[in-house]
DNA sequence: CGGGGCACTCAATGCGGTTTGGATGCTGGG
DNA sequence: CCCAGCATCCAAACCGCATTGAGTGCCCCG
């Protein structure tokens, strides 16, 4: 049953029943009752192919997810993100469209998706210190929206972060309010933007209290269990070793605490730790008491967020970027304490 | 630059063109090579809207993912599952779209993509008991592959599946055989087909050595950390605790090892925890010596492999359905040891 | 009563490819 | 020398919708 069909058999042309269905003025309102009502007694849905074709427009967004070679690793946060992101296509028809690729062909797939037309815009996950993506995008004219910020890059585009510096920042003095000197910085990647921000933060909220950062106990690596308990199992092997920890993800605190906990050491009370909580659906941080003391973010409201912005860019290109900063918000749980006296 | 552009370019027709990249046959060599290198040079891509008009296929295939609203959970292993599949979407040039909804709209969805035409075929996540899915998708017309299995099902369909059941008999067989008795199970949710088939193992194995099994040491909650903590805590904490745990993954295994220290107790000399492990790219159970022993079978494989039975079915709608068992790797890691005694 | 203007409808064209059904030229065998 | 047959190539139709530009009939006003 296509449009042609249903015009015939109303009696009436193809336009006719198009703009019927779509809400065109110029139709009688009887007239459009009557399509309709026709419509849906022979279950008909305008092809969506069609619909591409003669409108051209994809009616789909893109989201490329790079796969690095050397450490292969797929983004945890990334399945929540995309939840958050798909409430939103879902509710304004769109359809998400997931590319994994190779990273050393991440450039060619998004001139691929211009030319090809498969997608109006697309989503920027995960950006680095001067990202090249923002001036790819830029130049073959692919609508897009960054989640994160790119330290360095000079053109203006739009973008939804959290306030990464400031989130450090705060879960540092809280544990310098504590008491605690010998802190230490578990933190991801640091190509990453965020991991470069965090850092920042932590350095500064050290410096406001006289505080020289102390290189061994900044740590950087992969966001993993693993990771974090290496991490935090070298330093509490020092002679000086830190009384707390700021760890930049859930399973990095997961790591720590094991470490903690295999050093004979209570979490809590001879060591504090405190997380970066991207609130992920199947990593809860506890339920009513938190097991961390956490700085916390809803990593699908910003996949919800981030998508509502692309899709008004879309629908007009012509608007200014827009940027938008979320904070996230710091919840106690079971972590963190005075710092343990000498 | 489309294909009439690309044909005047050539002094060629647009037919000889899309033949000559088509790899038809009628077409000589030289042209093709001719054409070819054109369409190299000028960044040619076919525009998809139009080949999908004009073939009837939508060179997509559709993903799922139903979020329930009362334990609203983004399955952990998704991530990894859809980087696998989209591996093989790439290479063969198909799109995958991701379709977030309310489970109550799950059907309606499937219906709705039948008829917009706007995937060719769809992969079914996390097969219940007597799953609604597959005979809905039989009805509806729409070629599917099911990741997993749906006990009770009674009509022929294709699906890849590790052999849960087989996993979890070997995985409670090793540990009796290191003299455990009281070996308590923390199962996934037991509407999961997968934790139906993984009790089933546990069970059949305790059998197999005359040992009823005992309901006070078999729980079925999310496969998160705090559930796991839960579940081994209470457990724990019984007059008869167990010596070993069988855990339905790496986060249900985190929160038994976080209840197990808790109760000054240590891995792999007092309590024995063998796993089930995903492989999780981003939560790898250790490195050269795994921190927990388990039955490993890695979902992204699995993701790959799904996406080409799909893809050869779609490619071939005539052939038979095609079903597929993987088996379950058991590796040997830290959190395993003789039964302590008494 | 005539005509301007409004409300409504339609035929035709375009979107950018694929595919059908020839047409053309060339080759080789009888 | 003629023609069947093959290798190449092309014009035109088609996919299913949106949209442009043109009617058509009717009402109302002068």
């Amino acid at each position: 049953m296509n449009l042609k069909d249903l015009a015939q058999r109303l009696g009436l042309s193809p336009t006719t029943v198009s703009r019927a269905l779509n809400g065109y003025p110029e139709v009688n309102e009887a007239t459009r009752e009557r399509v309709i009502a026709a419509a849906k007694e022979h279950n008909y849905h305008p092809n969506t192919r069609a619909i591409r074709l003669a409108t051209g427009r994809a009616m789909a967004v893109g989201h490329v997810i790079a796969i690095a070679n050397r450490h292969e690793i797929v983004n945890p946060v990334f399945a929540d993100f995309i939840a958050g992101a798909g409430e939103t296509y879902s509710r304004n028809d769109y359809d998400m469209v997931l590319s994994v690729v190779p990273d050393e062909e991440e450039a060619q797939t998004y001139r691929a998706m211009k030319v090809k037309g498969n997608v109006d815009g697309v989503i920027v996950h995960g950006p680095r210190e001067n990202d090249p993506r923002i001036p790819l995008l830029r130049e073959v004219g692919l609508p897009f929206v960054v989640h994160g910020r790119a330290t360095g890059a000079t053109e203006d585009y739009s973008w939804l972060d959290v306030n990464n510096r400031r989130a450090f920042q705060r879960a540092t003095e809280h544990l310098l309010d504590l008491g605690h000197r010998r802190i230490a910085l578990v933190n991801g990647l640091e190509f990453m933007d965020f991991a470069i921000r965090r850092r920042r933060g932590y350095v500064d909220a050290l410096a406001a209290r006289q505080i020289a950062p102390d290189p061994a106990l900044m740590a950087s690596d992969e966001m993993t269990e693993v990771a974090g308990f290496r991490a935090a199992h070298t330093m509490l092997d020092l002679p000086d070793p830190p009384t707390a920890f700021v760890a930049a993800s859930m399973l990095s605190g997961m790591g720590v605490r094991r470490a903690v906990e295999g050093a004979g050491l209570k979490l809590g009370r001879d060591v504090s730790v405190i997380i970066f909580d991207d609130d992920l659906s199947y990593m809860k941080n506890g339920e009513d008491r938190p097991i961390f003391t956490a700085m916390r973010s809803s990593v699908r409201e910003a996949g919800r967020l981030v998508a509502e912005m692309l899709l008004a860019r879309i629908a007009n290109p012509a608007a200014g970027e827009v940027q938008r900063l979320l904070e996230a918000e710091l919840v106690e749980g079971m972590s963190t304490g005075p710092a343990p006296q000498r």
